[in-house]
DNA sequence: CTCCTACTCTGA
DNA sequence: CAGAGTAGGAGG
């Protein structure tokens, strides 16, 4: 009676995202658990390979035939129970594979590399030499080229180096040969792996070579050595002396040093008394001194100074704080979703909720969007909590992150500030997590699994019946429905923080401004105002939402426009280096003084970037200190920091951002907020566009005014009739609710329906168009014969609105479930791109599969 | 992705 | 006919 494990094996392939069964050998029986991480032996050639334990049973009852796994690779397994049952909903919910799954709540830096080793065949191992000479000379070419490569290695050779050594080689001897002229390095490198690989196993069946699999299970840990002495010194000497150790002078003086000091750090060892580590390891050898190892916790520093603040909570902050706080041992509590104008000191809140928690023994996770991830808002939470606050977003190497999760499941970390993959954290005993501006688009992933942040959250609290938290000033509609439908607890803040009103919005209408001669970007009022607040020692922020200096070059003969040569989109201009850069690849080409169509010399650049702004400023005012906080300007390290820190020193009058600005950003000075723009958003062909200016422009109005002094805003436009500016002049949220439900309500969009989103995309457009009618056709044929005969709810195929990306070709299938069971479109959508994959599509088109996607370009 | 089998192509 | 190379299917 063995036992069995079902598990998912880490394969780079896609077809291989099923349960395999495995039989556990008898001396790891009682050893396996759940959620281990296993090494399995995979596929025809037995490569070792990771897997993870799903399910384990006491019989075979499907009859497979199975292998024994080989080893168990930790002392602890990975994953928890929970988390199986998580991956498992996020594998349904998002359409992905198990192992898209695993890589987000596995700890980074937990690898395993393998690689083939060849070596002689056991029966030519004792072979003279110039027999095995005599052998090679009657080999093909190859055979003995692999052969003597073997040789040449001492016997045993990596796969991976064979390659490398033939690629060479055959460079040498044939350079016009057509396979080794292909500039794509690693796809040559598979093919030749490929010929080597056949020629390999042909050599094996003629006892030539022996091939196998080694492995080498790394984890990305550093270890701190501390040394101390093995005894007490007095008993030490009359030890050396009965045993009649030799002592070097240097050695004598380490043992002196310890004498005093306990535990000291082998590197400080080394450079306070000029030791060399040979010393100290030698000294451990005659076993006078012990060596210690902690783990080492690769923090990332901080430049950024926090300027504490005195806090009072005022009334409704403390009704927010006692609600959440009393219900959190309550079973069948909702998420919250507190919605406070900006300045209305939601942080506070969170901080003190986070407080309770950790008084009562439970961690927290404090969820903020990409950008806002400021070293403000860091500063501001590990000043209050102090060491027990980590850290975790996409920026952090490898290493790092496997660090922070490691302190986590060790318990030193109870605070978790982080973006969206931050709420997958391995915390021992969760209890509240805060999704802070959470209507921001980066809490939906744009990379498989494409979860939802709040869809998780909300799972969370079904599952584990977390305390969740919700805040925004600017909801999304969706959610902001779900709250007035019941689903949330909606807490309002009304009143900001300093009892301060809110900024005052002004419009100013660019097209009158054109009537009267004024052709710049700046109306007369802005620019007056600017003029004004510098003269009181003020400070302002600007705002627009383009970086670079144009928008788009063209030429204005014969309408040539600068396109990007792997996409659909035109370059951005960037003045500095005078080049045009794509936004979405990174293209970027020097932009001629011709038109390279008609040879014309009218190239110009038309519309308008943060560096054009920066750049008109520093004219228009003369002698005016200006930052300007964009990607392209906190592209190196600690950048971001120094433009924060020269800004609250103030050292700049005004900032020039992009949404960078908009979020988490806390500045005493600032009293006028000018916005430049913003047209560029409402325009934006997305139903979500209204949304999103609404959004914007209110969390950018809120940098105003959030001290002493009060703050005012100038907002530019060339559409003042706008009804959602006209909202967002008044405050009024619940009126832009309003008119924004009766439309989404009216075109079925969230949160009426489920959007579902099918995209194919690759390097040839005849083979993309092919594949997604066939997959239309799949999709129709299938539902037919579940006789629905209504196909209205599908839209497409159609080219994605930015039909191409990185030189691929981008179509797309809309599907809304209007009159459709949304699981049985799922099913039959995985059905044809998952389990049918390999049948229904070509090998060349990538297959993109998004639930609720947040835009549809 | 990786291996393996079965097949075709090439050149003496 | 041997050796080189390719295509396609399956992985417990």
């Amino acid at each position: 009676m063995g036992r069995y494990v079902k598990v998912i094996v880490k394969n780079n392939s896609q077809y291989t995202d099923n349960l395999f069964t495995y039989k556990v050998p008898e001396f790891l029986q009682d050893e396996i658990c759940l959620g281990h991480r296993v090494l399995v032996p995979f596929g025809k050639g037995n490569k070792p390979i990771e897997a993870y334990v799903f399910k384990i049973m006491h019989n075979n009852d499907e009859g497979v035939d199975t292998k024994d796994i080989y080893d168990i690779l930790d002392e602890r397994p990975t994953l928890k129970r929970e988390d199986l049952e998580l991956i498992h909903w996020m594998k349904n919910r998002y359409l992905c594979t198990y192992m898209d799954c695993i890589n987000l709540i596995i700890p980074k830096g937990y690898k395993l590399n393998n690689y083939k080793l060849i070596t002689l065949h056991p029966s030519l191992k004792g072979i003279e030499p110039y027999e095995l000479y005599d052998l090679s000379e009657q080999l093909s070419e190859n055979k003995k080229f692999v052969l003597q490569k073997v040789l040449d290695n001492k016997g045993k050779i990596k796969l991976d180096k064979l390659v490398d050594k033939r690629i060479e080689y055959s460079a040498q001897v044939a350079e016009d040969e057509e396979i080794y002229q292909v500039k794509d390095k690693k796809t040559l490198k598979r093919k030749v792996a490929d010929n080597l690989n056949s020629l390999l196993y042909k050599m094996k069946e003629e006892s030539l070579i022996d091939l196998k699999w080694e492995y080498k299970s790394i984890k990305n840990e550093i270890k701190i050595c501390y040394v101390s002495l093995k005894m007490n010194y007095v008993d030490m000497m009359f030890y050396i002396k009965e045993n009649k150790i030799r002592l070097g002078d240097k050695q004598k003086q380490v043992l002196e040093f310890l004498k005093n000091n306990d535990d000291v750090e082998i590197n400080d060892l080394v450079d306070l008394l000029k030791a060399s580590k040979s010393t100290i390891n030698s000294l451990k050898e005659k076993n006078l001194i012990e060596f210690k190892y902690e783990d080492f916790y690769r923090k990332t520093k901080s430049n950024f100074n926090y300027q504490n603040k005195e806090v009072v909570l005022n009334e409704e902050q403390n009704y927010a704080i006692e609600k959440i706080t009393s219900e959190m041992f309550d079973e069948e509590k909702k998420p919250y979703m507190i919605h406070g104008v900006t300045g209305s000191g939601k942080t506070e809140v969170y901080m003190e909720v986070i407080d309770y928690a950790l008084k009562q023994g439970l961690d927290s996770i404090v969820l903020v969007p990409e950008i806002s991830l400021t070293p403000q808002t860091i500063a501001r939470f590990k000043n209050r909590f102090k060491d027990i606050v980590g850290v975790f977003h996409s920026r952090l190497s490898e290493g790092e992150k496997h660090d922070v999760l490691r302190e986590i499941k060790k318990g030193n970390i109870r605070i978790l500030i982080g973006a969206r993959s931050a709420i997958f954290a391995p915390f021992n005993s969760l209890g509240v997590v805060i999704v802070d501006e959470f209507h921001e688009s980066s809490y939906k992933s744009d990379k498989n699994p494409k979860f939802s942040t709040l869809e998780v959250g909300r799972y969370l609290v079904n599952k584990r019946n977390i305390t969740l938290v919700l805040g925004s000033a600017t909801p999304s509609v969706e959610e902001y429905y779900r709250a007035k439908t019941g689903e949330y607890e909606l807490i309002e803040l009304k009143k900001r923080a300093n009892n301060k009103p809110l900024p005052k919005i002004e419009v100013v209408d660019m097209k009158e401004e054109l009537k009267c001669g004024n052709r710049s970007f700046l109306s007369n009022k802005l620019r007056l105002q600017i003029e004004e607040e510098i003269k009181n020692n003020n400070q302002v922020i600007l705002f627009l939402n383009r970086r670079g200096y144009s928008s788009f070059v063209s030429c204005r003969e014969c309408g040539y426009v600068f396109k990007c040569k792997n996409c659909d989109i035109s370059l951005t201009y960037h003045k500095k280096q005078n080049i045009g850069k794509c936004h979405y690849c990174g293209y970027e080409e020097v932009i001629p003084q011709k038109c390279p169509e008609c040879e014309s010399k009218y190239v110009k650049a038309f519309g308008l970037g943060t560096e054009k702004i920066e750049e008109e400023i520093k004219q228009i005012f003369e002698g005016v200190r200006v930052l300007r906080l964009d990607k392209d300007t906190t592209s190196q390290k600690h950048e971001l920091e120094n433009i924060l820190n020269k800004f609250q020193n103030r050292e700049a009058d005004i900032l020039i951002g992009t949404q960078m600005i908009s979020k988490g950003l806390d500045f005493n000075h600032v009293t006028l907020v000018g916005i430049l723009s913003a047209d560029m958003m409402l325009n934006f062909p997305d139903f979500k566009s209204f949304e999103n200016t609404f959004q914007l422009v209110t969390q950018v109005s809120g940098r105003a005014g959030r001290s002493e002094k009060e703050g005012k805003v100038i907002l530019q436009t060339y559409d003042s009739e706008s009804s959602v500016i006209k909202r967002i002049v008044d405050y009024d949220f619940e009126g832009f609710y309003e008119d924004e439900i009766k439309i989404r309500k009216l075109f079925n969009y969230t949160p009426f329906n489920n959007m579902l989103s099918v995209v194919i995309s690759g390097k040839n457009e005849l083979l993309v168009k092919k594949n997604i009618t066939n997959l239309y056709n799949n999709i129709v044929y299938l539902l037919t014969e579940r006789g629905i005969q209504d196909f209205d709810f599908i839209l497409g195929p159609n080219p994605c609105s930015i039909s191409k990306i990185n030189s691929n070709y981008r179509w797309q299938i809309l599907f809304k479930d209007d009159n459709i069971e949304i699981n049985l479109l799922k099913g039959i959508i995985k059905y044809i791109c998952i389990t049918k994959k390999d049948i229904v599509f070509d090998k060349d088109v990538n297959i993109s599969i998004d639930i609720n996607p947040n835009s549809i370009l």
